[in-house]
DNA sequence: GGAGGTTTCTGTATCGATTTAGTTAGGAGT
DNA sequence: ACTCCTAACTAAATCGATACAGAAACCTCC
């Protein structure tokens, strides 16, 4: 019946007795030949089932795909399921979306190199969140030219997207200890590469933390406690490996069941979904908001902001993160690592 | 300083002094060389910094790419946003990551046609939701010859993943009417491709609706008010054009402030996120649920299990849906349309 | 020792475009 | 009429791999 195999640019050309040249001008580069043969190129084209140059072949010989890959440190489900990592996503995808590109999402995997051979079709790399198993850019089985950007944590010398978590931290902490608390305790998110969903000593895992991010959070905790005559070492630390409410609840439940002397009355936590976690258990537990028990948060979900009691919270822009990250990969911004400024919104679980 | 060009096959094979065809075989068919030969071809490689085959190269040349291509309806910061399409993209990404492939996300636009050249890349694609512009499949730029499957919306003859929305419709609406209302409504999702957030007339715009899953719901629910002795014909029905909480507001608030003689005692959602959006603005305006109005949704999103007053919903599981999907674009499972069955939740909206 | 069968390796055509350098034709200027 | 310039078009190299057909080497067995 038909042709059994596609129709090429070859046989368009071949058919029409032009050049090859000249068809993939009329595709890409109307200047180079004369309206009426472009016109006449387009509409056989189209005549004959021609979809226009295959991606394949023009990327190979292009060099450039216009393909961008997000690589999401957590599993698929996760980040899809999560706020921030949404949030950043949408803004990606703005990005790309203005400027033709598309994007290729890669889950998080345990080994990094065993990343898809496909993902290095792609023109660059926004990496986000640590990857457990990646110590070294050397390891990362991408092509080493291009660009790449890593939002939300540290990678040897490459450009990174983050907000000012050191002074923002500072500032809520600054805010919460305004009206001095008996027993601040802190939720920490994601410190080491290492798994760890319990409390933990506060001053002895601070050092090894490769999570640079939440080194830095916690460090504008600890300068906030010291500028309110708190020892910072005297403040208890759990940790939640992962920023969901499954996996928060056990620890925080733990942590509200304390004996009363024991339990703390303010809880600064390194995310919205900890600290709205918090606020769920507390109250099934009979806790009045703020006045047994303060909480802050950190990110600025709308969530937080849509149920009662409103989170006080530190607010960052993870659209705009994304948008910045892209706009690097795309060369429409330079590649200098970025710190985007947050702001404190003070709710009802801290006023 | 070093070499200023990236290393390639050819060049690794010249240096070991082996064909080209031995280091791909390295590479892709261990069967096919010595295993000394292998490893050392496969250290060399490490050696020099070659990163493995080309994805660009090599995808032209067997012509498959490991990419499947989603394309969503709707624009990828609503898409994030909403819990169907999120467990709908886990799915699918939980099957192509567990095959090696990976996922390349385009973003709804209003027309098909502009979609970006690089989605020819792709092995296969997965179309979900209603696309404003297509109306037939020889609109879409995509090379013909590759699989696509339709998720919750009718295509051609193109296979579609979806629910047993007519059954399922029936039953909700049947144990709705078990306590026999006085005024029932309906609340419908996208009935058209033509925008619309109104209250429209119940028969009049049934017929001509291209969206064929929204159809078949309605169908379900007009079943069985006949059933209940109901003439469908007499009972409102309000359409909301996004499913999100600000879109839905203001159609469901401009409902539920009818003079009480007309407001409706039982809504029927044609979503969870409608649902709760209705349960929020009942409660605002200090309605008891389910005492002066009964509400039931679609979906079974986690949210509307976990907030109170639990959502009386059809579950239906769109992470499987995806996860169909993405076997049928893998070759995993026949291409042939499927409807998964659903599960009657009964929670205290609607008891 | 030679026929026959494996295993291992290589040479080269090919995938489907883009792009450079170059040819041809037509027009303008003197 | 001749040169020179520009516009319109083309021939062929190239991008970086894969896979086929076939050569070479190595066994095995009578």
């Amino acid at each position: 019946m038909s042709s059994p195999r596609r129709i090429t640019l070859k046989d368009l050309a071949q058919h029409l007795g032009v050049s090859t040249a000249s068809v993939s001008n009329a595709f890409n580069r109307p200047d180079q030949l004369s309206p009426k043969l472009r016109e006449h190129i387009l509409s056989e084209a189209r005549r004959l089932g021609y979809r226009g140059p295959d991606a394949k072949a023009r990327s190979l010989r292009t060099g450039r795909s216009q393909i961008v890959a997000v690589v999401l440190a957590e599993s698929l489900t996760y980040s899809l399921n999560d706020a921030v990592a949404s949030e950043l996503l949408s803004g990606i995808a703005e990005v790309l979306d203005a400027h033709g590109h598309t994007l290729l999402l890669l889950s998080g995997r345990q080994d990094v190199s065993q990343m898809p051979g496909s993902s290095s079709i792609a023109d660059g790399f926004i990496i986000y969140g640590l990857m457990p198993s990646l110590l070294l850019l050397d390891e990362l089985p991408l092509p080493g030219q291009r660009p790449l950007v890593a939002v939300d944590f540290d990678l040897e010398g490459q450009p990174t997207v983050h907000v000012d978590d050191e002074p923002a931290c500072h500032a809520i902490a600054d805010h919460a200890l305004a009206t001095p608390p008996r027993r601040p305790a802190v939720i920490n998110l994601r410190l080491t590469r290492h798994p760890c969903n319990a409390r933990i000593a506060p001053d002895q895992e601070l050092l090894p933390a490769d999570r640079t991010i939440t080194r830095s959070r916690l460090a504008g905790f600890h300068r906030a406690f010291a500028e309110h005559g708190i020892d910072p070492a005297t403040v208890p630390m759990w940790n939640i490996e992962e920023n969901t409410f499954d996996v928060c609840a056990p620890v925080i439940a733990e942590i509200l069941d304390l004996p009363h002397e024991q339990r703390p009355d303010l809880l600064l936590c390194m995310s919205d979904r900890i600290a709205l976690t918090v606020v769920t258990l507390a109250e099934q537990r009979g806790l009045r908001i703020p006045e047994d028990l303060r909480i802050t948060g950190f990110d600025g979900i709308a969530e937080g902001q849509y149920r009662s009691p409103r989170l006080t919270t530190v607010r960052q822009d993870s659209v705009e993160k994304g948008r910045v990250a892209a706009r690097m990969i795309l060369g429409l911004e330079p590649m200098e690592s970025r710190r985007l400024t947050t702001e404190l919104l003070v709710g009802e679980t801290c006023p």
